[in-house]
Order: C-alpha cells, then sequence, then structure tokens
DNA sequence: TCATCTCCATGATGTAGATCAATTCTCTGT
DNA sequence: ACAGAGAATTGATCTACATCATGGAGATGA
C-alpha cells in the first residue's frame, strides 16, 4: 500500500501567490524558470526559529511565503533594537550585503515558510537579466526609503502617530498582497512594536487603548479591526511622495 | 597670445584622492577607464544649492569630491526631515531608484563638488563588470545598516549618546579619507543636528557645552577638535559588529 | 557703517512618555 | 488540570527634553 501523499503547497514561482510582489514584474516567462531553479525552499520554521543570526555570514536573501519576520539587532550592552517586521511577499537579509556579514538576527514571529535566493547565483542571473538586477536594486532602494520614513517617525512624532504610521503601514501591505487592510492579526508582540517604534510596552498598551476609546480601532489582544482608517491616516505625518 | 590655462583640478578618476572609497576596489585599470568615461563632473556648487529636489525623477546618483551634503525630504505638513549628511568620497542619491523619483532634496553646505553617474549607463556597465554591481549593492546596503543604526540611536539614546555618536561617525569617515579624525569643521548648523538626531537646537546646545565643560570636546562654533576620542566613544552604544 | 538676519547660548517652566508597581489574563509544559 | 512564566493593562510618580524667552556674536547687504 502507498503511503498517502501530503497536499503539496506551491512549490515554484509560477504557481506562487507573492511572485507579483517578490518578484520582477517585467520579466520574462523563461526567466523566471531560470530564477526558480535557483531558489531553495526550506520547511517551515516554527515560532521563534531563526532565519540567520547577527554575525553569520551572508549568502543569500529571502522572501516570505507565509507567515512573518523579525528582524532585530544587538547591542553591545544586550540590548535589543528591533530593525523591520516582514510579511508575506516581502524580501529581508540584505543588511549582509555590505560586507557579507548579517547584521541583525532574523527570527519568525509565528510558522513561517520563506524561500531562500543564494546570492552568487542570483548575482550571475541578473548579470544577464537586466530587469532582474534593476528590479533588486529598487527593492532594496525601497528599504532605504522605508527606513528613513522610520526615522523621520522616531524623530518628530509623538506615540500615537507612530503607531498611527504602523498601523496604517501593516494595512497598507496587506491590502496589496489582497488580504483585508482593516481586519488583521499583529504577529508582533506589543513589546517588539515598543521597541521598533522607540517607546515602552506600557505606552503602546496605553496608545492601543485610547484608539480603542476614540473608536479608530477595535482590538482583542494581537486581533486587530481598524474602524476608522481615514481618521488614522490622519494621524500619519509622510514624507510628501512626489 | 594664448588664454592662459587655469590650473587644473583632478578630472578623472585615476587622479582622484577619493577613488579608493567611492569606486569598487577590486576593478581593473581598463574597466575604471570605461567608468570614468561615464561619469560626468559639474562645476562646483555653491552652498545652499541643490543638486535635486524630492520630487525630481531620478537619473543619477552622485559622489562628493569634496565639500558637503545635506539630505532632507519635507512632510506634508512642510517640516523638514534631515535624512543624511555626506562627506567627501561618499555617494548619495538612491533614495530615487526605488520609483525612479528622488524622496529627498540634496542641498550643498558648502561649496561642494559632486561627480554624477548616470544610472542607466551605469547599470550597462556594471552587468559587463561583475565587481561593479556588487560594489554598488554594497555601498546601498551600507546605506540600509547606517540607518539602521540612526533607527537604534533615536529609538533608544539619549541627547548625550545621539550628539556624542554623531561626532564619532563623523571623526570615523574623516579618518577614513586620511584627513584628521579629531579636529574638523562641522559643515552643517545646530539646527541641522537637531533635527537630524530628533532634537531641539538649544538641547543640542547644551550638549555642546557640556561635552565641553567635561573635557571631551573643544569647540568654537563649529569648528570642533575632540580632546577625548575614547570617552566619547564610549558614550555610543552601537550594533555590535560581527 | 549701520541695520537686519541668522546662528548660538543659556535660563525658566511645562509635559509626554519613562519608570516603578500591581493585577489580570494567556499561554506552555508536565 | 495545574503551576509558573510571559504578555497585557492600568495607575502613580518622576525626568529628560521640549518649549518659551532673552541676549549676544557673526554674517550679509544697502
Amino acid at each position: 500500500m502507498q503511503a498517502p501523499k501530503l497536499s503539496i503547497k506551491p512549490t515554484n514561482c509560477h504557481d506562487c501567490r507573492m511572485s507579483a510582489l517578490c518578484l520582477p514584474l517585467a520579466m520574462e516567462y523563461g526567466d523566471l524558470d531560470r530564477l526558480d531553479k535557483v531558489i531553495q525552499r526550506t520547511k517551515p520554521l516554527h515560532k521563534n526559529q531563526s532565519v540567520f543570526y547577527a554575525g553569520d555570514s551572508f549568502s543569500s536573501v529571502y522572501a516570505i511565503r507565509s507567515g512573518s519576520i523579525k528582524a532585530y539587532c544587538v547591542s553591545d550592552d544586550g540590548t535589543e533594537q528591533v530593525t523591520g517586521f516582514y510579511l508575506p511577499g516581502e524580501i529581508f537579509g540584505w543588511d549582509g550585503i555590505a560586507d557579507e556579514t548579517h547584521k541583525n538576527t532574523a527570527v519568525a514571529l509565528e510558522t513561517t515558510a520563506v524561500c531562500e535566493i543564494p546570492f552568487n547565483k542570483f548575482e550571475e542571473l541578473s548579470a544577464s537579466i537586466p530587469t532582474l538586477q534593476r528590479h533588486f536594486m529598487q527593492l532594496m532602494a525601497r528599504e532605504i526609503t522605508s527606513d528613513q520614513q522610520l526615522i523621520t517617525l522616531l524623530g518628530k512624532n509623538s506615540a500615537e502617530e507612530r503607531i498611527a504610521s504602523l498601523l496604517m503601514s501593516i494595512s497598507g501591505r496587506l491590502g496589496r498582497r489582497k488580504l483585508s487592510p482593516t481586519r488583521f492579526r499583529l504577529p508582533m508582540s506589543r513589546a517588539d512594536i515598543g521597541n521598533y517604534l522607540g517607546l515602552t510596552v506600557e505606552t503602546v498598551s496605553r496608545v492601543f487603548s485610547r484608539f480603542q476609546a476614540s473608536g479608530y480601532i477595535k482590538c482583542d489582544k494581537k486581533e486587530v479591526e481598524i474602524l476608522n482608517l481615514s481618521g488614522l491616516s490622519n494621524l500619519v505625518q509622510t514624507c510628501a511622495e512626489a
């Protein structure tokens, strides 16, 4: 008797619902095939497992198929700094390109499936597929501009503005991959949010309560429903987009 | 009678003292020649002149030959956020790669000479010179990690730690290009520093006074001398380098 | 050379958010 | 099913830095 086959999840780039996000839109069909051959799919990580650690030598970047990742680095004195949260369809790991060493540790916030893209193979490929090279640089540049927005947020904005901004960011990113932009589960803890936004847990918690009292959101622990999207977005000050 | 020739400043990459910083170290001599042909040298900007404005369509990145540049973006409500200071040998302008539009305005803080590197030509070139492509990505990745360090600084550190960190950063960057790491002229105003570090002018000014009183530095307006480099660096908390 | 402007310094006061503390709720593992 | 640890909420107090206000020192320009 045959062992029953497990139901198969998407195992190539063509079938992956994320490809429009994490892959060059302009790539030819044949090109996608070549990229597909290079990508390694690892078995899902469970919560708190790491993809790589700060100090690891850099060899790959990673795309998220499902789940979520927190990136953080550790100071000399042992304090952590969360540098980013990554959601499905997003790419992380380029903090290692500068000097071949990861600056961050990347850890799964929940059960998470990632695609590994070996960087040397990727470089070979992108020499012959110009759109791939450009797309990759655009993704890096997007990381730069989003980091710079965070800098503005931390330098100039109040606790309420910072948290409203994070909620809007997550909402927008989920919306872009066709998930509900108004009902979602926050994968990270209040402590992680506070760490990321330069606030204490207590302040984060109070702001969530205040937002709930003002009718902006309804939330039960990590489950969030945004009731007043435009009201929330009015709280946010973004660098003017052109 | 011939018009007298002006004394010529370095006008190619071979002669430029900055090349070790802004160009791939591993590039072959012939490759450098090809890059050299692509780079445009414009006449020096004077103080307060802009290289590009937020909203401008992106076509080039820029390297600084001499002088200094401040990058900033403007929020909806008109407030500025300084996102970076760039010194000789450093490259700026990739904030435009993501969607072909600059997010920042770049302005000269003093008389400044820049090299313009047209991005499309650069892309062609880097397809055939693999080290160039990699080096460029490394420079972008370095921007990412330095932005992330600033994020940590803004999220976790006190006014004194932030300013100490900026002074150390400038000192290190000047040192790397063989200028004095302990005596230099800050090209930016106290207001710019405050804006960059999420502090008010008054706080910046007070911290400078306190640093002077504690014997860390001696300073007269923008002229700074670091008297106790190790003391200052003890104030700084950096993400652990691997 | 005088008037205006910008930059910097320093003092007095106010406040957002940190810190400290206590309680409840929710997972985790045995 | 229970013990213990971690996550979240809420309150009371404290403090680093913002804000407001003033004066001086260099630049800039008619």
